[in-house]
DNA sequence: GTGAAAGCGCTAACAA
DNA sequence: TTGTTAGCGCTTTCAC
């Protein structure tokens, strides 16, 4: 087969609306000084001929490249797409961006980088120098990395960090991680809970500690103690199992727990299980992150639901806005996560244990 | 910001080892009739200035896009992803082919195109304009659709049609489903079930067929009767219901129901339910499509578990193999599918009902 | 085996 | 407001 150039480029629409190439370039991008009548009568060539720019063209050309990078950790990606345990964040993401990305012609690419490598560096570097997106979004952990921050800045990509407040360039998204924790944290004070553990989410994520605020601000609110019901996660099913063992032994245990994913929810189920205790009756289980398998536990669990989708299409915004010159919006954003009430939280059997 | 030009281009690499620009192509195409030590040198200065060519100007010179397209429907996908059932088809699409993608400095992005939609020929021309990729993976219902199979041929784009089996361009995919079907109904033969019954997928997919005939094939091999045990479904929950009603509701009801996917084994079970039929003594259930839901499920569903991600894989290595030139491999190729075992299916407490 | 020239499709800068 | 020119970074001829 031979190799095919452009079907239609902008050459022919030129020729036939009896224009120059530049005002047919006018026209696709929608610049001001052009008649309205040109407009009209590229435009009727445009459809006529089915003509769509090439975008490595316009990239070549110093333009856009109408490309959005979704950076992810490549190990933990991998390992949830292997486990098929119904963890859909990067579906989520790609919900949102793409839909939000589609109507500005814009493409999103999905890109895994190892967060640990030392090379993560070059590797970024060899994605920004192939395709040159317009923009990257940056989850967590990468998007509180501050090499990931600098280097994007000083290549003059513009780039959206969900999931991190902490200062410098690129727009900053949250999904209001204090105030789901303090919400999650009342139903439950609702509930009459006064013994309510967290187990916390890795500290290398900004998140967590968020998430360790807002619960506290909620105990102390209602005057409750927060002594011993902190308990150290990592986002892992072991480290949950470890955090709730911790919780469940101390002298004072619990009678209700947060636990800031899905993995460590199931694994407090688990170590629930194993002691004995009935959920909710004995014991109220919240997950941070409302994935398939809290969903479909018996009971469901009472989860936080986060915006995933939305955020990741308010980054992609911001990100195509910046380079259209509109107005920009506001960063941070937060987009506030909400608190789904399931089955896994009621009144305690026995308010005040021991 | 400045806009920013490549970093480091073919040029300062040239100037840097002190050859022609062409040399460098030369090295970085891997092309033949280059000297070992100009390999050597050029590479040396590659390394040490981290030169990554830019995918737009390789694009605009004739040569490769290093752009897979990976085509899904786009109201499917869509609808998957808001229902957060966890339905990761895309997500082991993304696995296999980016994974596969990768060493060979190949993209995946994922494009949603309306199946029943008249301008589906122009939303791929558009995609095919732009990106100029390629390559295309095309998935059900797109792999059979002759429209998209001749728009890439004649545009002179490879692509894999993964479930299509369908006489045209492209290579061809498959994931044994009439073997998978055959598995499915041979495992329940062995368990001693002698009406299994079958609900089908749409009409609209080969794969639906190529299902019935696996199912037909073994029972007929097993000397049984098929006779008002195979019923219409479309994947949906609702045809789901519709099918399980009316395979449940007959003369003689089958011990046994294969539904074609997850969502149908899922009415199967609701409908069993309102039956008062126990699963799986009363009856067993066996899901095409091992997904969450049916993990999850109490008791976990038996289920045709597809390997999505080595399909894809092998998609994308056909695609970069023709464009490399390299021996390309067989095509139909099939990878089978395999059996997961789980607790909806046992020995029927009442062999012969009625 | 290596290099020089032309051009891919488009837009920035400038001119008219 | 519109058109002309130059050039983006690379690969394809085609010379040498």
């Amino acid at each position: 087969m031979a190799r095919q150039r452009q079907a239609v480029t902008i050459k022919h629409v030129a020729a036939d609306a009896g224009v120059s190439l530049q005002t047919v370039s006018r026209v696709i991008n929608k610049e001001p000084n052009v008649r309205a009548e040109m407009i009209e009568r590229v435009q009727a060539s445009i459809d006529r001929l089915g003509y769509v720019p090439s975008i490595a063209a316009q990239r070549m050309s110093g333009s856009r490249s109408y490309l959005i990078l979704a950076l992810n950790d490549r190990e933990r990606t991998i390992a949830d797409w292997r486990a098929r345990q119904g963890t859909d964040w990067v579906d989520q993401m790609l919900l949102g961006s793409m839909l939000a990305c589609a109507p500005h012609g814009y493409r999103v690419i999905v890109e895994l980088v190892d967060t640990h490598s030392d090379h993560i560096e070059r590797e970024l570097l060899a994605a920004i120098a192939a395709l040159r997106p317009d923009g990257v979004i940056l989850t967590p952990p990468h998007s509180q990395n501050p090499v990931i921050s600098g280097l994007l800045a000083q290549q003059g990509i513009s780039f959206a960090r969900i999931g991190s407040l902490a200062e410098g360039p690129g727009f900053t998204l949250t999904m209001g991680d204090e105030g789901a924790a303090r919400l999650a944290t009342e139903h439950l004070i609702e509930l009459r809970h006064r013994r309510i553990g967290l187990i916390a989410g890795s500290p290398e994520y900004e998140l967590s500690s968020w998430r360790i605020a807002g619960w506290r601000a909620a105990m102390a609110q209602a005057s409750l103690n927060c002594e011993q019901l902190l308990a150290d996660g990592d986002f892992s099913y072991g480290s949950g199992l470890v955090a709730a063992r911790q919780l469940l032994a101390c002298s004072r245990p619990p009678t209700a727990i947060i636990a800031s994913n899905d993995q460590m929810a199931m694994a407090t189920l688990s170590v629930a299980r194993e002691k004995g205790l009935s959920v909710p009756d004995d014991l109220s289980v919240i997950s941070f992150d409302d994935t398939p398998i809290v969903r479909f536990n018996h009971p469901p669990l009472t989860a936080v639901v986060q915006p995933i989708a939305e955020v990741s299409a308010r980054a992609a915004e911001l990100i195509i806005a910046e380079r259209t010159g509109k107005d920009v919006g506001d960063s941070p954003a937060a987009i506030p996560a909400t608190l789904a009430i399931r089955k896994s939280t009621a009144v305690p059997r026995n308010p005040m244990p021991v």
